[in-house]
DNA sequence: CTGAAAGCGCTAACAA
DNA sequence: TTGTTAGCGCTTTCAG
C-alpha cells in the first residue's frame, strides 16, 4: 500500500497526502487534512521511511558502536544515548565489535551504505589512527565516546583524575608501597590512568618505582597474574591500584589464593566501577564514570552536529568520581 | 556520488555496476568485474541501502524491543540477537520502551514506517492481547522473547519448571513454611512462578496458604514490603521465594532491617540470577535463565521466517537452572 | 555479456 | 489551496 493508493481513495494527489502525513501545516485546509487523515485511518497506510528517505537524505537513524554490550560498563551508555536519540526522532543500530576490528570495520561501512546520520563509536583499545583520520574526513557525523581521540569530536572522563583520586586514597589512607596494575599500553585511556598514578605519588612525595607498574590488559587474568607477580616479588606492597574493574577482580582471586586478605593485607582500588550489586557484604572501591551522562552527552553532541548547530565544545570531559568501599583499609 | 557516477566513469552501464556491487556471477565477464571493481575503489563509492531497499523491499534491519538494557537481565539476550543478525547480515535497531506501552507502540510503529525485515519483542508485564494480535496479522514477522505469547512464535523459559525447582530445594533443606513474594498478576511469566511454587508444595504434601502468597510488582521496594508483611504476620516463616531477583534483594534489605540474618534466619531465593558478581562473599541463590540462548534462538527464529524457511518449533521453551548458593540454608 | 529503461514510494518545486 | 511532475539511487526485466 502506498502513497498513491491513499490519493486515489481519498480523490486528492500524492502531494496533497504527502502534505498530511508529514504535518505540514502551510497550504492545507483542515477539512482536508481531516478527510485524508481519516482516510488513511482507514486503510491503515504506513508511509516508508525509505523512501522519504531517498528524497531527503535522512534517515533519523544513528550507529552506535561499542565494544560488548555484555560487558556491565556499557548498558548505561547505551541507555543513555537511546534515550536522547529517542526524544529527538532517532533510533538507534547496536553494533557490538567484541573488540574486533574487523567487525568495527564491517559495521561501520555498512552504517554508511544504510546512510545513517551519524555515528557514535567508543573506539576499541588501540586505535588505529590513520583509520580514524579517514572516518572522520567522511561524510557522516562521528563521535567519540569513552577512549580520547584527538582532533575530533569526543566525550570522556578525565582519566587522569581518576587514577589520582584513587591512588591519593590510598596514599591518605597510609599506604606507602603501591602497585600499579597497568591496563593496554595501547589505550590512551589506560596510560592517562598510569599518569595519574604517577601524579598521585609524586605529589606525595613517594618515589616511583617503575617495577610497580605492570603492564597487561583490560582482563580479569591480566588482573591476576600481575598481582601474584608483586605478591611474590615485592612482598612490603600493601595495595594495588588497577586500570579497570576487571583487573581488581582478577587481582583480588589472586590475593586471596595467596592466603592474604583484601583489605586487612592488600587494599585494592578498581576503575569502571561495575562490579557493585546493592546488599552485598562486600564491594569494591572504584572509580566510577557517569556514563549514562556520558552516553546522553554524546547522542546530544552528534544531534548537534547532525543539524548543524554551533557547537559548545567539541571536546568534552567529565569527572569521575571515587567511590570508596570495602576494599581499601589503612595498612596494618 | 552514484551508481551512475561510477557508470560513468566506467564507461558501462548501471546494469553493469549493479552486477558488480552485488556480486551477481552470473552475465558478466571477469575482466568487465575488476575493471569496475578497481573504479569503484578508486572512487569509494559505497551503494545505496536505501535506493536497494526501495526496489529489493528488503532492508536486513530488524527491531529488538526490549524493557530496559540497563536491567541486568537484558545485556545477554540483546547479544544473543545481535550475534546471530551480523552472521546472517542484519543489523538491529535498539528499541528501549522503559516499560511504557506508549513507548512501545510508538517504537513498533516507526519500525513498520523503517520497513524492518522482522521484529523480536519482550513485551512489556500486562499484555494488551487484541494489541498483539493487531501486530501479528500484520505484514512483518514478530518473534516473542521472555514472556509467553499465545499462538504466536515465541521462545521463553519454562517459568513453572523453575520455580518447582526453587521451592523445592527450600522443601529439601527443611523448610516447611515458604512464602512466596509474586509480581504483577498481570504477568503470565509471574502467574507461572506462581503456579511452580504451589506445585512444589503439592507434591511435598504441605499445605497451601494463600496468605503466604503476596502479591506485588517485579521491583525491590515490592519486596522490602512483602517481606516486611510476612516477617510480622508470620513469624514462623523460614524462606522465601521471589518472584524475581529485584524482589529478593528487596526482601533481603527488608530481613537484614528486621535484624534477621540471611540465610541462618530466612532463606531467600530469587529468580533470573542476575545478581551475581564473581568474587563476593555472598551471592543469592537463584533461578538462571541462558538468556544468551534465548537471545540466539529468537533471532533465529526470526531468520527462518524471514527466509520462510519450514520452522520446527514456533513454541520455543528453554530449560531455567537453580544456581545455589548463599542466601538458602537449612532452617535452624 | 552488456545496456536501456521502467519503476520502487516518496518529496518538493512549480503550476494551476 | 491543491495538483503535476521530476527526480532520489538503485534493481531488474527485456533487448540488443
Amino acid at each position: 500500500m502506498t502513497i498513491k493508493d491513499v490519493a486515489k481513495k481519498a480523490n486528492v494527489s500524492t502531494a496533497t497526502v504527502s502534505r498530511v502525513i508529514n504535518n505540514k501545516s502551510e497550504g492545507i485546509t483542515e477539512e482536508m487534512r481531516q478527510h485524508v487523515q481519516k482516510v488513511i485511518d482507514e486503510m491503515g497506510y504506513t508511509p516508508s521511511h525509505l523512501a522519504r528517505g531517498m528524497v531527503t537524505k535522512k534517515t533519523y537513524t544513528i550507529g552506535l558502536v561499542i565494544q560488548d554490550i555484555r560487558n556491565p560498563f556499557f548498558p548505561k551508555m547505551v541507555s543513555g544515548v537511546e534515550h536522547v536519540a529517542y526524544n529527538h526522532g532517532y533510533m538507534v543500530l547496536l553494533c557490538n565489535t567484541d573488540e574486533d576490528l574487523n567487525r568495527e570495520k564491517d559495521y561501520i561501512a555498512t552504517l554508511r551504505e544504510k546512510r545513517v546520520d551519524g555515528i557514535i563509536i567508543t573506539v576499541s583499545n588501540g586505535i588505529d589512527r590513520a583509520y580514524i583520520a579517514q572516518l572522520t574526513k567522511g561524510d557522516i557525523p562521528f563521535v567519540f565516546l569513552d577512549e580520547i581521540a584527538e582532533e575530533v569530536n569526543c566525550v570522556c572522563v578525565d582519566n587522569t583524575l581518576g587514577a589520582y583520586q584513587a591512588t591519593k586514597h590510598l596514599i591518605q589512607l597510609g599506604h606507602k608501597h603501591i602497585a600499579c596494575l597497568s591496563g593496554p599500553s595501547t589505550s590512551i585511556t589506560n596510560l592517562n590512568r598510569v599518569d595519574g598514578y604517577k601524579k598521585a605519588l609524586m605529589e606525595a612525595g613517594l618515589p616511583i618505582n617503575k617495577d610497580l607498574i605492570l603492564k597487561g590488559s583490560y582482563k580479569a587474568d591480566s588482573g591476576y597474574k600481575s598481582a601474584e607477580s608483586i605478591l611474590k616479588d615485592f612482598p612490603h606492597v600493601t595495595a594495588l591500584f588497577c586500570a579497570n574493574d576487571f583487573n581488581a577482580l582478577g587481582a583480588y582471586k589472586a590475593v586471596v589464593a595467596h592466603g592474604k586478605r583484601v583489605p586487612e593485607d592488600i587494599s585494592i582500588v578498581g576503575f569502571d566501577d561495575i562490579l557493585d550489586i546493592p546488599a552485598n557484604h562486600f564491594a569494591f572501591t572504584s572509580v566510577s564514570q557517569p556514563t549514562y551522562e556520558m552516553g546522553q552527552a554524546a547522542a546530544t553532541m552528534l544531534m548537534d552536529m547532525i543539524h548543524k548547530k554551533p557547537m559548545n565544545e567539541p571536546f568534552m570531559t567529565f569527572e569521575p568520581k571515587l567511590i570508596v568501599r570495602d576494599s581499601t583499609s589503612s595498612p596494618l
